[in-house]
DNA sequence: CCCGATTTTCCGGGATTTCGGAATTGCATC
DNA sequence: GATGCAATTCCGAAATCCCGGAAAATCGGG
C-alpha cells in the first residue's frame, strides 16, 4: 500500500458498514444536544436522506439504542446504559473513582470532576454536581482543550518539552471566556509549576464567576493517570477557603491512587 | 419479495442495517462474557464471516464503541461510557437511584440492586456490590424472568390477574439453582401476599446458600415503578438481623420513591 | 533460518442496503 | 368535513457492503 508522503496518517474515514457511523452519528448528535431529537432533525443534521433514517431508526429502537421519547422524538436506549455499565466495570479507575467522586462532592459540596487524557484532549470522565449549581460548561464525556481546565495543567505534565510543545500546539484554543491561556510558552510554565506544586488552579477560564482547583492522580510510578478536580465559585477560591478545597482535593487523588494501585496487584486491569 | 399470509403482522426482526445489528450483537458478547475477545471468538459465537467481521471491527474501533486491550483482544471502548452517562442522564430513576443504591449497600453492607420491568422481564438498573463477597449471578444490564427473584415478585404485582397470569406463563422458567418457584398459581399468591406485606424475600432460589429481600419503590399513585434488593448470606436472612434489612430495604425504596416525586414536580422526566 | 499456526489484508462477484421521490397516513386547524 | 403540514411507508435502480477464498503479514518455536 503506497502511501502519499503529505498524508501519512492513513485516512480511515471512508473504511466499510456505513450504517455503523451513522448510527453512532445519531446517538452522538442525540447525546451532544441533551434532549430527545426527531427523525427529521437528526437527518438534517447529519446528511442522512430521511428513508434511510427511518431504516436505522427502527433497527436502533429494535436494538434497545434509542427508545421513544415523546410522540415523534427519541432519546438514548437503555442498551446503552447497559453497555457503559460494562465498561466501566472493565476500568478500575471508574469503579474506584465513582465511590471517591462523591466522598469528595459529599465533603466539599462543590462539584466535583474526574479527568484523563485521551488522545491529545482532556477527557471528562465522570462527574457530580455540587449542592449549590455551579454550572460547569463539560459533560461527562466530552473532551476539551487541555487549557481550559485546571486539570489538563497537570494531566500533560509528564510529557517531556517536546512532546508537551507539540500537544499544546496542536489543541490549545481560545476557552468559551476567551481567557484562558493560549500561548505555549506561558502554559508550559504553568504546568511545569503545577506539577511541582502538586496541584493546579483556574479562575473564570472556561467558566464565568467559577474556577477549579485539580489534584493528580499517580500511579506506582508517579505518572499522573487521571486528575480530580473541584469547581466552585469564584469568591470561595479566593478566601481562606481556598486551601481546604486543595487539600481535599490532594487527599482524594491519593486515595484514588492508592485504591488503583491496590487493585492492579490483585486484579486485572486494561492498558 | 413473496410474503407468507399466514404471517400478517411484518417480521420487524431482518429490517436493514444488517452491520448496525451485528455491530450491538459484537458489544453485546464481550459484556456478557465480561472480558475482551479476539475477534476470532467473536466471529465465531455469532457467525459472521471473518472478513466481514474486520470491516466491522475497524470501523468500532474507528468510532471508540471498542478498545484494543490485549494483543488481540478487544474491549467495550469509551464511547459506550459517553452515551451510557448520556443515558443516565436522562432518567430520573437512575440519578437519583445511584446515591440510595450506594447508600442502602454502605448501612448494611450487603450487595444492593436496582431494578424495573422492561416489557416482560424483570431489568437490573444499576448493582453496588457488597463487602463480604456474595456473589449474585445478574450483572447490571441483565434481564431474568420475575419469579427469579423477591424484585421480581413485587414489580409486577399493580398487574391484574389475567395480565400476571399472561406474563408469568410466558416468561417464568426455572432458576440456575432449580428452586424458585415456577408454578403459576402459587406465583401468583406469593406476588399477592408480598405487596400486601410491603416486601419480598427468597432464599437459595437462584444463588445457593444466598437469598435476598426486596422492596418496592412507588411513585404517586402507589404504583410500583422498581424494586429495590438487598443479597445477602442464608445464615443472615434466617436470623433475627433479618428485620433490620427489610427495614433498611422498606425505607430507601421509600426515600427513592419520595426523590423522584419531587423530580417530577420540577423537571423533566422520561416515559 | 525455516516452518506452522494465527491474524490481517486483499479481491471480485453477488446480495443488501441505500436513495430519491412519490404515495399514504396521521394530526391539528380551519 | 375540508385542508395543510409533517411523519411514515413504499418502490425500483444504483451504489455499497458483504462474502468466500486465497494471499500476505506476523508471531513463536524448533
Amino acid at each position: 500500500m503506497i502511501e502519499r508522503p503529505d498524508a501519512p496518517k492513513a485516512a480511515p474515514a471512508g473504511s466499510g458498514a456505513r450504517s455503523l457511523r451513522r448510527a453512532v452519528a445519531m446517538l452522538t448528535l442525540i447525546h451532544r444536544r441533551g434532549r430527545p431529537q426527531s427523525l427529521a432533525e437528526m437527518a438534517q443534521a447529519l446528511s442522512i436522506p430521511k428513508s434511510t433514517a427511518y431504516d436505522l431508526l427502527n433497527a436502533m429502537l429494535h436494538e434497545g439504542l434509542l427508545t421513544p421519547a415523546d410522540g415523534t422524538r427519541f432519546a438514548l436506549g437503555h442498551r446503552l446504559h447497559e453497555l457503559g455499565a460494562g465498561y466501566r466495570a472493565q476500568v478500575d479507575i471508574l469503579r474506584e473513582g465513582a465511590r471517591i467522586v462523591r466522598a469528595l462532592r459529599d465533603e466539599t459540596g462543590e462539584t466535583v470532576q474526574l479527568s484523563a487524557m485521551e488522545g491529545p484532549l482532556m477527557h471528562v470522565l465522570m462527574k457530580e454536581e455540587g449542592f449549590r449549581a455551579v454550572r460547569i460548561i463539560s459533560n461527562t464525556g466530552s473532551r476539551v482543550p487541555v487549557n481550559w481546565a485546571a486539570a489538563g495543567r497537570l494531566l500533560v505534565s509528564d510529557l517531556d518539552d517536546e512532546g508537551l510543545r507539540r500537544i499544546l500546539t496542536s489543541t490549545v484554543a481560545p476557552s468559551p471566556t476567551g481567557l484562558a491561556e493560549t500561548d505555549v510558552d506561558r502554559l508550559m510554565d504553568q504546568i511545569r509549576a503545577a506539577r511541582a506544586a502538586g496541584y493546579a488552579m483556574e479562575i473564570g477560564e472556561t467558566n464565568q464567576h467559577a474556577g477549579c482547583v485539580a489534584a493528580p492522580v499517580l500511579d506506582d510510578d508517579n505518572k499522573v493517570i487521571a486528575a480530580l478536580s473541584l469547581a466552585a465559585p469564584e469568591q470561595r477560591l479566593n478566601s481562606p477557603d481556598r486551601m481546604i478545597l486543595v487539600t481535599a482535593a490532594r487527599r482524594a487523588a491519593a486515595d484514588l491512587g492508592a485504591a488503583l494501585s491496590a487493585c492492579r496487584n490483585g486484579q486485572v486491569t486494561r492498558r
